[in-house]
DNA sequence: CATATAATTGAGAATAATTCTCAATTATGT
DNA sequence: ACATAATTGAGAATTATTCTCAATTATATG
Protein backbone atom coordinates (compact mmCIF):
# COMPACT_ATOMS: atom_id res chain seq x y z
CA UNK A 1 0.00 0.00 0.00
CA UNK A 2 1.59 3.40 -0.95
CA UNK A 3 2.32 5.84 1.70
CA UNK A 4 0.00 8.62 2.28
CA UNK A 5 1.40 11.61 1.93
CA UNK A 6 -0.29 13.59 4.66
CA UNK A 7 -0.89 17.05 5.60
CA UNK A 8 3.27 18.27 6.17
CA UNK A 9 4.59 15.20 4.66
CA UNK A 10 4.13 12.78 7.27
CA UNK A 11 2.15 10.13 7.38
CA UNK A 12 -0.89 9.83 9.26
CA UNK A 13 -1.17 6.40 9.65
CA UNK A 14 0.75 5.81 12.61
CA UNK A 15 -1.88 8.12 14.12
CA UNK A 16 -4.45 5.79 13.21
CA UNK A 17 -2.75 2.31 14.06
CA UNK A 18 -1.71 3.92 17.48
CA UNK A 19 -5.36 4.00 18.40
CA UNK A 20 -6.13 0.38 17.42
CA UNK A 21 -7.91 1.56 14.60
CA UNK A 22 -7.05 0.32 10.50
CA UNK A 23 -5.94 1.64 7.59
CA UNK A 24 -8.38 1.62 4.66
CA UNK A 25 -8.41 2.97 1.35
CA UNK A 26 -11.68 4.67 2.37
CA UNK A 27 -9.74 6.66 4.87
CA UNK A 28 -6.65 7.15 2.46
CA UNK A 29 -9.19 8.50 0.30
CA UNK A 30 -11.21 10.86 2.61
CA UNK A 31 -7.09 12.29 4.11
CA UNK A 32 -6.04 12.82 0.91
CA UNK A 33 -9.30 15.17 0.05
CA UNK A 34 -8.52 17.44 3.06
CA UNK A 35 -5.06 17.34 1.76
CA UNK A 36 -5.45 18.69 -1.79
CA UNK A 37 -8.72 20.31 -1.39
CA UNK A 38 -8.03 22.64 1.18
CA UNK A 39 -10.13 23.61 4.40
CA UNK A 40 -13.27 24.46 5.31
CA UNK A 41 -14.91 21.27 3.48
CA UNK A 42 -18.14 20.16 4.63
CA UNK A 43 -18.78 16.38 4.64
CA UNK A 44 -20.07 16.49 1.13
CA UNK A 45 -17.18 18.76 -0.19
CA UNK A 46 -15.26 15.86 1.45
CA UNK A 47 -17.44 12.77 -0.31
CA UNK A 48 -17.00 13.99 -3.52
CA UNK A 49 -13.35 15.02 -3.32
CA UNK A 50 -12.65 11.39 -2.20
CA UNK A 51 -15.17 9.92 -4.49
CA UNK A 52 -12.51 10.69 -7.03
CA UNK A 53 -10.08 8.48 -5.73
CA UNK A 54 -12.45 5.92 -4.67
CA UNK A 55 -16.06 5.78 -6.27
CA UNK A 56 -17.31 3.32 -3.83
CA UNK A 57 -16.91 4.92 -0.89
CA UNK A 58 -20.08 6.26 1.10
CA UNK A 59 -21.23 9.52 2.28
CA UNK A 60 -21.80 7.73 5.78
CA UNK A 61 -18.26 6.13 5.78
CA UNK A 62 -16.86 9.97 5.27
CA UNK A 63 -18.87 10.92 8.41
CA UNK A 64 -17.40 8.35 10.46
CA UNK A 65 -13.98 8.97 9.22
CA UNK A 66 -14.12 12.92 9.74
CA UNK A 67 -16.02 11.68 12.88
CA UNK A 68 -13.02 9.50 13.94
CA UNK A 69 -9.80 11.91 12.71
CA UNK A 70 -11.39 14.44 14.83
CA UNK A 71 -11.17 12.00 17.90
CA UNK A 72 -7.67 11.69 17.29
CA UNK A 73 -6.92 15.33 16.50
CA UNK A 74 -5.83 14.79 13.63
CA UNK A 75 -9.04 17.34 11.48
CA UNK A 76 -10.28 19.97 13.34
CA UNK A 77 -14.40 20.54 12.78
CA UNK A 78 -16.18 23.68 13.29
CA UNK A 79 -19.59 25.41 12.16
CA UNK A 80 -19.46 28.87 10.48
CA UNK A 81 -23.58 29.51 11.40
CA UNK A 82 -24.57 27.61 7.84
CA UNK A 83 -25.87 24.22 9.01
CA UNK A 84 -22.81 22.07 7.90
CA UNK A 85 -20.19 21.13 9.90
CA UNK A 86 -16.67 21.88 8.52
CA UNK A 87 -13.59 20.06 8.51
CA UNK A 88 -9.75 20.84 7.84
CA UNK A 89 -6.56 19.29 9.18
CA UNK A 90 -5.89 20.49 12.65
CA UNK A 91 -2.76 21.89 13.11
CA UNK A 92 -2.94 22.09 17.11
CA UNK A 93 -3.00 25.28 19.42
CA UNK A 94 1.16 25.07 19.08
CA UNK A 95 1.28 24.07 15.80
CA UNK A 96 2.81 26.39 12.82
CA UNK A 97 -0.30 26.47 10.39
CA UNK A 98 -2.89 27.05 13.54
CA UNK A 99 -5.37 29.52 12.61
CA UNK A 100 -8.41 31.07 13.46
CA UNK A 101 -11.54 31.91 10.92
CA UNK A 102 -13.02 35.04 9.73
CA UNK A 103 -16.40 34.12 8.52
CA UNK A 104 -18.74 36.83 6.35
CA UNK A 105 -22.03 36.79 7.72
CA UNK A 106 -23.56 37.03 4.06
CA UNK A 107 -22.01 35.41 1.68
CA UNK A 108 -20.45 32.59 3.94
CA UNK A 109 -16.51 33.43 2.56
CA UNK A 110 -14.21 32.10 5.44
CA UNK A 111 -11.04 33.73 5.50
CA UNK A 112 -7.70 32.43 7.68
CA UNK A 113 -6.04 34.91 9.77
CA UNK A 114 -3.02 33.81 11.73
CA UNK A 115 -1.98 37.72 12.57
CA UNK A 116 -2.17 38.36 16.35
CA UNK A 117 -2.08 34.63 16.91
CA UNK A 118 0.52 34.77 18.95
CA UNK A 119 -0.98 36.93 21.53
CA UNK A 120 -3.79 35.12 21.07
CA UNK A 121 -1.91 32.14 22.27
CA UNK A 122 -0.50 33.70 25.20
CA UNK A 123 -3.81 34.59 26.40
CA UNK A 124 -5.58 31.17 25.36
CA UNK A 125 -3.13 29.67 27.69
CA UNK A 126 -3.36 32.17 30.78
CA UNK A 127 -7.22 31.44 30.44
CA UNK A 128 -6.74 27.89 30.15
CA UNK A 129 -4.79 27.81 33.05
CA UNK A 130 -7.30 29.99 34.76
CA UNK A 131 -10.33 28.53 34.11
CA UNK A 132 -9.02 25.16 34.68
CA UNK A 133 -8.26 25.98 38.55
CA UNK A 134 -11.67 28.13 39.19
CA UNK A 135 -14.11 25.87 37.07
CA UNK A 136 -12.12 22.58 37.75
CA UNK A 137 -12.38 22.00 33.13
CA UNK A 138 -9.56 20.01 31.31
CA UNK A 139 -9.71 22.32 28.46
CA UNK A 140 -8.69 20.33 25.48
CA UNK A 141 -9.61 22.59 22.66
CA UNK A 142 -10.92 26.33 22.21
CA UNK A 143 -13.12 27.85 19.03
CA UNK A 144 -12.15 31.63 18.61
CA UNK A 145 -13.83 32.89 15.88
CA UNK A 146 -15.02 36.73 14.53
CA UNK A 147 -18.45 37.51 12.15
CA UNK A 148 -19.13 40.46 9.89
CA UNK A 149 -19.47 41.53 6.40
CA UNK A 150 -16.82 41.15 3.96
CA UNK A 151 -15.65 43.92 2.05
CA UNK A 152 -18.00 43.20 -0.99
CA UNK A 153 -20.81 42.29 1.14
CA UNK A 154 -20.37 45.56 3.28
CA UNK A 155 -21.61 48.07 1.04
CA UNK B 1 -50.14 46.45 26.72
CA UNK B 2 -48.31 45.89 29.60
CA UNK B 3 -44.29 46.92 29.55
CA UNK B 4 -42.35 44.06 29.32
CA UNK B 5 -39.26 44.18 31.79
CA UNK B 6 -36.54 43.40 30.02
CA UNK B 7 -32.73 41.85 30.41
CA UNK B 8 -32.07 44.69 32.25
CA UNK B 9 -34.89 46.54 33.60
CA UNK B 10 -35.25 47.95 30.26
CA UNK B 11 -37.98 47.16 27.62
CA UNK B 12 -36.80 45.73 24.33
CA UNK B 13 -40.23 46.80 22.26
CA UNK B 14 -38.58 50.03 21.23
CA UNK B 15 -36.06 47.93 19.50
CA UNK B 16 -38.19 45.92 17.65
CA UNK B 17 -40.55 48.84 16.60
CA UNK B 18 -37.40 50.53 15.60
CA UNK B 19 -36.86 47.74 13.24
CA UNK B 20 -40.43 48.31 11.46
CA UNK B 21 -41.49 45.12 13.61
CA UNK B 22 -44.52 44.48 15.41
CA UNK B 23 -44.62 43.73 18.89
CA UNK B 24 -46.78 40.45 19.30
CA UNK B 25 -47.63 38.40 22.62
CA UNK B 26 -45.75 35.46 20.90
CA UNK B 27 -42.88 38.12 20.79
CA UNK B 28 -43.37 38.95 24.56
CA UNK B 29 -43.64 35.67 25.40
CA UNK B 30 -40.23 34.55 23.84
CA UNK B 31 -38.59 37.79 25.57
CA UNK B 32 -40.11 36.72 28.78
CA UNK B 33 -38.97 32.73 28.52
CA UNK B 34 -35.52 34.35 27.65
CA UNK B 35 -35.42 36.33 30.65
CA UNK B 36 -36.77 33.98 33.17
CA UNK B 37 -35.84 30.99 32.26
CA UNK B 38 -31.80 31.85 32.44
CA UNK B 39 -29.27 30.96 29.29
CA UNK B 40 -28.18 28.68 27.19
CA UNK B 41 -31.50 27.63 26.13
CA UNK B 42 -32.25 25.42 23.24
CA UNK B 43 -35.47 26.43 20.88
CA UNK B 44 -37.60 23.68 22.52
CA UNK B 45 -36.56 24.88 25.92
CA UNK B 46 -37.73 28.53 24.67
CA UNK B 47 -40.90 27.05 23.38
CA UNK B 48 -41.94 25.13 26.42
CA UNK B 49 -40.91 28.20 28.42
CA UNK B 50 -42.99 30.57 26.48
CA UNK B 51 -45.98 28.12 25.95
CA UNK B 52 -46.50 28.48 29.65
CA UNK B 53 -47.50 31.94 29.08
CA UNK B 54 -49.04 31.77 25.87
CA UNK B 55 -50.22 28.16 25.13
CA UNK B 56 -51.29 28.51 21.76
CA UNK B 57 -47.55 29.65 20.44
CA UNK B 58 -46.09 27.54 17.99
CA UNK B 59 -42.69 26.32 17.55
CA UNK B 60 -42.04 27.89 14.37
CA UNK B 61 -42.74 31.08 15.33
CA UNK B 62 -40.25 30.77 18.04
CA UNK B 63 -37.59 29.98 15.90
CA UNK B 64 -38.62 32.81 13.47
CA UNK B 65 -38.65 35.25 16.56
CA UNK B 66 -35.40 33.95 17.80
CA UNK B 67 -33.80 34.81 14.39
CA UNK B 68 -35.59 38.37 14.66
CA UNK B 69 -34.10 39.01 18.03
CA UNK B 70 -30.78 37.62 16.86
CA UNK B 71 -30.72 40.08 13.69
CA UNK B 72 -31.25 42.48 16.00
CA UNK B 73 -28.27 42.09 18.03
CA UNK B 74 -30.85 41.10 21.46
CA UNK B 75 -30.31 37.49 21.29
CA UNK B 76 -27.42 35.64 20.77
CA UNK B 77 -27.17 32.30 19.27
CA UNK B 78 -24.56 30.01 19.50
CA UNK B 79 -23.57 25.96 19.71
CA UNK B 80 -22.08 24.06 21.85
CA UNK B 81 -21.49 20.93 19.93
CA UNK B 82 -24.46 18.65 20.06
CA UNK B 83 -26.55 19.79 17.35
CA UNK B 84 -28.63 22.25 18.88
CA UNK B 85 -28.35 26.02 18.75
CA UNK B 86 -28.35 27.96 21.86
CA UNK B 87 -29.98 31.17 22.71
CA UNK B 88 -29.08 33.70 25.18
CA UNK B 89 -29.61 37.13 26.07
CA UNK B 90 -26.92 39.13 24.49
CA UNK B 91 -24.65 41.42 26.72
CA UNK B 92 -23.01 43.16 23.73
CA UNK B 93 -18.73 43.21 23.51
CA UNK B 94 -18.83 46.21 25.34
CA UNK B 95 -21.65 45.58 28.17
CA UNK B 96 -21.36 44.47 31.45
CA UNK B 97 -22.61 40.94 31.36
CA UNK B 98 -20.76 39.83 28.68
CA UNK B 99 -19.59 36.44 28.88
CA UNK B 100 -18.16 33.44 27.47
CA UNK B 101 -18.25 29.76 27.53
CA UNK B 102 -16.74 26.75 29.13
CA UNK B 103 -18.36 23.39 27.58
CA UNK B 104 -18.05 19.93 29.14
CA UNK B 105 -17.64 17.59 26.01
CA UNK B 106 -18.84 14.35 27.62
CA UNK B 107 -21.77 16.11 30.39
CA UNK B 108 -22.53 18.92 27.83
CA UNK B 109 -22.62 21.08 30.83
CA UNK B 110 -22.12 24.97 29.99
CA UNK B 111 -20.50 27.32 32.58
CA UNK B 112 -20.59 31.05 31.94
CA UNK B 113 -17.40 33.13 32.62
CA UNK B 114 -15.70 36.50 32.79
CA UNK B 115 -12.54 35.89 34.26
CA UNK B 116 -10.15 37.38 32.09
CA UNK B 117 -12.83 39.09 30.08
CA UNK B 118 -11.33 42.37 30.30
CA UNK B 119 -7.85 41.14 28.33
CA UNK B 120 -9.97 39.23 26.47
CA UNK B 121 -11.48 42.55 25.11
CA UNK B 122 -8.76 43.84 24.39
CA UNK B 123 -7.07 41.62 22.69
CA UNK B 124 -10.59 41.27 20.64
CA UNK B 125 -10.74 45.07 20.23
CA UNK B 126 -6.98 45.33 18.90
CA UNK B 127 -7.52 42.20 16.57
CA UNK B 128 -10.69 43.17 15.20
CA UNK B 129 -9.01 46.77 14.49
CA UNK B 130 -6.44 44.87 12.92
CA UNK B 131 -8.55 42.18 10.92
CA UNK B 132 -11.08 45.24 9.85
CA UNK B 133 -8.14 46.75 8.05
CA UNK B 134 -6.15 43.93 6.43
CA UNK B 135 -9.54 42.05 5.46
CA UNK B 136 -11.91 44.67 4.85
CA UNK B 137 -14.14 42.87 7.26
CA UNK B 138 -16.67 44.83 9.11
CA UNK B 139 -16.58 42.77 12.38
CA UNK B 140 -19.76 42.38 14.20
CA UNK B 141 -19.54 39.75 17.10
CA UNK B 142 -17.39 36.70 17.61
CA UNK B 143 -17.51 33.20 19.22
CA UNK B 144 -14.88 32.32 22.13
CA UNK B 145 -15.00 29.22 23.41
CA UNK B 146 -13.29 26.20 25.25
CA UNK B 147 -14.10 22.92 25.76
CA UNK B 148 -13.20 20.06 27.54
CA UNK B 149 -14.14 17.74 30.32
CA UNK B 150 -15.31 19.14 33.41
CA UNK B 151 -14.26 17.89 37.28
CA UNK B 152 -17.00 15.24 37.51
CA UNK B 153 -16.44 14.02 33.80
CA UNK B 154 -13.02 14.22 34.08
CA UNK B 155 -12.35 11.21 36.59
C1' DC C 1 0.13 -18.30 2.42
C1' DA C 2 -4.46 -19.56 4.60
C1' DT C 3 -7.48 -18.79 8.36
C1' DA C 4 -10.04 -16.57 12.01
C1' DT C 5 -11.79 -12.47 13.96
C1' DA C 6 -13.25 -8.18 14.69
C1' DA C 7 -13.35 -3.75 12.38
C1' DT C 8 -15.09 -1.45 8.61
C1' DT C 9 -17.98 -0.57 4.85
C1' DG C 10 -21.92 0.93 1.53
C1' DA C 11 -26.65 1.52 0.91
C1' DG C 12 -30.54 3.04 2.34
C1' DA C 13 -33.66 3.96 6.08
C1' DA C 14 -34.29 6.71 10.12
C1' DT C 15 -33.73 10.80 12.94
C1' DA C 16 -34.17 15.38 14.36
C1' DA C 17 -33.46 20.28 14.14
C1' DT C 18 -34.89 23.77 11.43
C1' DT C 19 -37.35 26.01 7.61
C1' DC C 20 -41.14 26.49 4.57
C1' DT C 21 -46.07 27.01 3.06
C1' DC C 22 -50.35 29.01 3.38
C1' DA C 23 -54.68 30.35 4.91
C1' DA C 24 -56.28 32.75 8.99
C1' DT C 25 -55.41 36.22 12.39
C1' DT C 26 -53.78 40.50 14.27
C1' DA C 27 -51.01 44.90 15.14
C1' DT C 28 -50.71 49.40 13.66
C1' DG C 29 -51.40 53.82 11.32
C1' DT C 30 -55.15 56.42 9.64
C1' DA D 1 -63.68 51.20 12.86
C1' DC D 2 -60.89 50.22 8.52
C1' DA D 3 -57.37 48.89 5.48
C1' DT D 4 -53.13 46.78 5.02
C1' DA D 5 -49.20 44.43 5.67
C1' DA D 6 -47.01 41.71 9.21
C1' DT D 7 -47.44 37.80 11.90
C1' DT D 8 -49.05 33.48 13.26
C1' DG D 9 -50.00 28.25 14.00
C1' DA D 10 -50.09 23.85 12.08
C1' DG D 11 -48.22 20.67 9.65
C1' DA D 12 -45.51 19.37 5.73
C1' DA D 13 -40.95 19.61 3.80
C1' DT D 14 -36.11 19.87 4.02
C1' DT D 15 -31.60 18.53 5.12
C1' DA D 16 -27.49 17.35 7.66
C1' DT D 17 -26.27 13.65 10.18
C1' DT D 18 -26.71 9.06 12.36
C1' DC D 19 -28.18 4.40 12.44
C1' DT D 20 -28.86 -0.46 10.87
C1' DC D 21 -27.26 -4.51 9.00
C1' DA D 22 -25.52 -7.81 6.00
C1' DA D 23 -21.36 -8.10 3.28
C1' DT D 24 -16.54 -7.08 2.91
C1' DT D 25 -11.84 -6.52 4.40
C1' DA D 26 -7.62 -5.44 7.36
C1' DT D 27 -4.76 -7.54 10.40
C1' DA D 28 -2.79 -10.88 13.53
C1' DT D 29 -1.38 -15.45 13.95
C1' DG D 30 0.56 -19.78 12.66
ZN1 LIG E 1 -19.34 38.47 2.10
ZN1 LIG F 1 -9.37 27.38 8.33
ZN1 LIG G 1 -19.03 17.03 32.29
ZN1 LIG H 1 -23.94 31.97 28.56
Amino acid sequence: MKIHKGHHGNCCCGKIRGFGRRITPARHAVLDALSTRGEHLTAEDVFKASSRRYPNIGLATVYRTLELFTKLGMVSKFDTGDDKARYEFADGPHAKGHHHHLVCTSCRRIVDYTDFIKEEMDLLHKTEEGLSKKYGFKINSHVMQFYGLCRDCAR
